[in-house]
DNA sequence: GCTGAGCGG
């Protein structure tokens, strides 16, 4: 179940309802904007708690939990010296959804090594690796494979 | 500055 900001809006409007109406009944003496501005403090508070239980993140706006897929490293292998990140990404986006993409060049001298990894987003790693090996780019066979080193971890 | 197996910051 989703709680949106119009959802958020009615109970904050509700809570100001009954905030004025239990205000008013208290026989105290309060101003009107006086109430519904503390009624309003309160649904403050009370409606991103509700929001809260339903999990939503409409109020807290916290980032992406992850829950669009998991994201694997690939190792891709035998890559044109001549091929930029660039390019390497524009290429793998057409088959699956790269996240990143590094391609190890060495900083002392600034020499491609001739591979890279590649950050994608899948369900299956495995079909993934099967979409993307053996794929030809540049008139180069690329070879992917899972990365070894460095396995993502949650 | 080319090259051609390879798992990194």
């Amino acid at each position: 179940m989703k709680v949106g900001f119009i959802q958020c809006a009615i109970i904050s409007v509700i809570f100001a309802v009954i905030g004025y109406l239990v205000f008013s009944s208290s026989g105290m003496e309060t101003s009107l904007p006086l109430t519904v501005a503390a009624s309003l403090l309160f649904s403050g508070i009370v409606t991103p708690y509700l929001a809260s239980l339903f999990g939503t993140s409409a109020i807290t706006a916290e980032p992406e939990s992850g829950v669009s897929g998991e994201t694997a490293t690939l190792y891709v292998g035998n890559l044109p010296y001549k091929a930029n990140e660039d390019a390497v990404k524009e290429y793998f986006n057409s088959y699956v959804n790269v996240q990143s993409v590094r391609l190890m060049k060495d900083r002392r001298t600034g020499k491609r090594k001739g591979y890279g990894f590649i950050e994608v987003v899948t369900s299956d790693v495995d079909q993934a690796i099967t979409e993307l090996n053996d794929k030809v780019f540049l008139e180069r066979t690329l070879k992917v494979r899972p990365a070894k080193e460095k396995g993502e971890m949650e």
